[in-house]
RNA sequence: GGCGGCGUAGCUCAGUGGUAGAGCAGGGGAAUCAUAAUCCCUUGGUCGGGGGUUCAAAUCCCUCCGCCGCUACCA
C-alpha cells in the first residue's frame, strides 16, 4: 500500500487559534481524506510548537508554570480541531519526550557530520547584536536610529543595547550551493512556483550561518552535552516532522514508510523556515528531505487586512456556528486560488452557500430523489440501454476521479472542486433536458433510465466531494443508499444496484438566509 | 535600492502570436421535478498608458504609471 506523510506547522500555543490556523490544517485534512479514499496508508500530522522565551514569559505572567500554561494552551488547538472535523492520525506537542530524545539526536546527527566543504555543521561561537529589552528582540545595525541623545533605538523606538552570548551556530553558509542543487533537481520541492522563485533568490544572494542555541532563558530542549544552552525554537520545532515519523529510530517500519513526508503544508510567512533551513538541517544530518513544501496565502476579513490591532481576527468557531462546518471548509477551499491570498466576506460565503451549495448541488439531490420518491418507488430505478445523452454525463462524472486526483496532487482545491461542480451544472442542464416529469406520461421506462443516470451521477459526486464536506455528504451517500463500506474510490466504478430501498429524501444544503435586522428597543 | 510578480467585462479571475473568455452580478424568456431552485438567450471590455517587432500581439521587445511579494536568525 502506498503511503502518504502530510503535515501543518506545528502551531505556536502563544497564539489563539485563528483562520489562518483553520485553513491551513482544512487544506492538509481535505487531501489527507482524498489520498485515504484513493487507497494510500495515510499519517496526517498536526500539533503544537511549545518552547521558547515568549512561552516561558507568557507562563509567568498566567502565574502557572511552563507546562501547566502550554498544557492549557495546547488543549485550544485540539478543541479547534473537533469544531473543524479534522481527521488527524497524531497531534504532536513539542513538549513530548519522544520530542526531546528526537531533538537531541538530530543535533548530534548534525554535529556529527561534515559540510559539503568538509567543515563541522556546528560550532560554538558568540551571538551579538543589538537587543532591544523592551522588544525582546535583535535588530540589525542598518535598521537603528540614533536619536537627538545620541542613543541607538530600535524602529519601534525602543532603547537596544549592545549584547553578547555564546551560541552554537549551524554553518548554513556551506550549504548554499547545495540547496540550489537541490531546487534545481527538484523543481516540486517548493510551490506555487513563485514562492520557489524567491527562495532561490535568497539563497544566491549568500547564507550566513545560523545560531542554533540560546544561554538566555531554559524553556527548551537543552543542546546534547552542554546543558547550559537550549537549541534554537526552530530546530526544535522543525524537527517535530521527523519525530513523528519515529526519528531516531530510522530503521523502525513507520520511519521508513513515512519518511520523507509528502508534503509540508505552511503558510507563506514561515516559507524560508522549511525550504532553507529545514532541508539545510535534514540534509547535514544525512536524513532525507521532504518531497514538497506548499505554501498558501493569507485571508484577508471584508477586504482589510487582519489584525490583532484593528480587532478583526476571524474565529474559525463563530464561522461554523453562523453558516455550518462543512459550507465552511467548501467556501475557504472554494473561492480563492490555492496559494493566493484571498478575501472572507459574509457577502462572499453566503454567495457561495446559497448558489453553489443550495441552488446548483443541494436543489440537483433535492430534486431528483424527491422525484424517485414519488414516481419511481422509493427505490433505485431499473435503467434500460443508455442513450448517447446518458454516457456523456455518466463520462463526465466518472472522469472526475481522474482530474480531481491531478488537481489535489497539486493542491489546486478551487480547481478540483471547479471541476466536480462543472458536472453538476452539466446535471442540472441534463434533467432539464430529459425532463422526467413529461417522460413520466409518455415513457416511464425512459424515465427510470433517466432517474437512473442522475443518480448514479450524484453518487460520483458525492464521491469526488467526500473529502471536503464529509458530514454533509456521508449524509446524501445515505440518501442513496451507498454502505459505508463502498465509498472508498476503489468502488467508483460500482453502480447503485436497482430496486435497492432509498430512504426518504431531505434537504442536504439550506439556503442562508440573513436574519432580519432586528427591530430595535 | 536589488530580485520577482501583477494590472483583461461591475466583481473575482482564465487566456502567452492568429477574429476577446468563464463564474458571479445585471437584462429578457422558457419550464414547473425541486430548497422561487433550474434551463436558454442576452447587455457589458480601445486586454493600465505610449512606442516597437510581425502578414497578425492581451500574448514578444522597450518605456512610463500604479499595485504587490521577497530582501535572514519573533512561531
Amino acid at each position: 500500500m502506498k503511503s502518504y506523510y502530510i503535515t501543518t506547522p506545528i502551531y505556536y500555543v502563544n497564539d489563539v487559534p485563528h483562520i489562518g490556523h483553520a485553513y491551513t490544517t482544512l487544506a492538509c485534512d481535505v487531501l489527507a481524506r482524498f489520498k485515504r479514499l484513493d487507497g494510500f496508508d495515510v499519517f496526517f500530522l498536526t500539533g503544537t510548537d511549545e518552547h521558547g522565551q515568549k512561552v516561558e514569559k507568557s507562563a509567568i505572567a498566567a502565574g502557572m508554570s511552563p507546562k501547566e500554561f502550554t498544557d492549557k494552551v495546547s488543549a485550544n488547538f485540539r478543541a479547534l480541531g473537533a469544531t473543524m472535523g479534522y481527521s488527524n492520525d497524531d497531534f504532536i506537542r513539542t513538549t513530548e519526550d519522544r520530542h526531546i530524545r528526537s531533538s537531541q539526536a538530530i543535533w548530534q546527527a548534525m554535529a556529527a557530520r561534515k559540510t559539503p566543504l568538509g567543515r563541522d555543521n556546528i560550532y560554538l561561537g558568540k551571538y551579538d547584536g543589538w537587543y532591544a529589552v523592551r522588544d525582546e528582540a535583535y535588530y540589525d545595525e542598518s535598521e537603528l536610529v540614533t536619536g537627538p541623545d545620541g542613543k541607538k533605538r530600535a524602529p519601534s523606538g525602543a532603547e537596544v543595547e549592545w549584547v553578547e552570548e555564546p551560541s552554537y551556530f549551524f554553518r548554513l553558509s556551506d550549504w548554499g550551493d547545495w540547496l540550489l542543487a537541490f531546487y534545481k533537481s527538484n523543481p516540486d520541492a517548493v510551490g506555487p512556483a513563485t514562492r520557489l522563485n524567491e527562495v532561490r533568490s535568497f539563497v544566491e544572494q549568500g547564507l550566513h550561518d545560523l545560531s542554533i542555541s540560546r544561554t538566555t532563558f531554559g524553556w527548551g530542549v537543552k543542546v546534547p552535552g552542554d546543558e547550559k544552552h537550549v537549541m534554537y525554537v526552530w530546530l526544535d520545532a522543525l524537527t517535530n516532522y521527523i519525530t513523528a515519523a519515529g526519528y531516531p529510530d530510522v530503521e523502525g517500519e513507520k520511519f521508513r514508510r513515512f519518511w520523507p513526508a509528502d508534503l509540508h503544508m505552511v503558510g507563506k510567512d514561515i516559507v524560508r523556515f522549511h525550504t532553507v533551513y529545514w532541508p539545510a538541517f535534514l540534509a547535514a544530518a544525512g536524513i532525507a528531505t521532504p518531497k514538497r513544501v506548499f505554501a498558501h496565502g493569507w485571508w484577508t476579513n471584508e477586504g482589510q487586512k487582519i489584525s490583532k490591532s484593528l480587532g478583526n481576527v476571524i474565529d474559525p468557531v463563530k464561522l461554523v456556528e453562523k453558516y455550518g462546518l462543512d459550507p465552511v471548509r467548501y467556501f475557504l477551499l472554494r473561492e480563492v486560488s490555492f496559494g493566493q491570498d484571498g478575501d472572507f466576506s459574509n457577502s462572499a460565503m453566503v454567495r457561495r452557500m446559497n448558489t453553489d451549495l443550495a441552488n446548483d448541488l443541494g436543489n440537483l439531490a433535492q430534486r431528483v430523489l424527491s422525484f424517485v420518491a414519488k414516481n419511481a418507488g422509493g427505490e433505485v430505478p431499473q435503467h434500460g440501454a443508455l442513450a448517447d445523452a446518458d454516457r456523456a454525463l455518466l463520462g463526465a462524472a466518472g472522469d472526475l476521479l481522474v482530474t480531481i486526483r491531478a488537481e489535489l496532487d497539486q493542491q489546486a482545491f478551487h480547481k478540483a472542486l471547479e471541476a466536480t461542480f462543472a458536472v453538476v451544472a452539466e446535471a442540472n442542464r441534463y434533467v432539464d433536458a430529459q425532463a422526467p416529469w413529461t417522460l413520466r406520461k409518455t415513457d416511464p421506462a425512459r424515465m427510470a433510465t433517466v432517474l437512473y443516470v442522475l443518480m448514479e451521477t450524484i453518487r460520483l459526486i458525492g464521491f469526488a466531494l467526500q473529502p471536503f464536506m464529509p458530514t454533509t455528504i456521508g449524509r446524501l451517500l445515505d440518501l442513496l443508499a451507498v454502505g459505508a463500506d463502498a465509498r472508498s474510490f476503489s468502488h467508483w466504478d460500482w453502480a447503485l444496484k436497482p430496486g435497492t430501498k432509498l430512504p426518504a429524501p431531505s434537504g442536504l444544503f439550506p439556503r442562508f438566509v440573513e436574519d432580519a435586522p432586528a427591530a430595535k428597543g
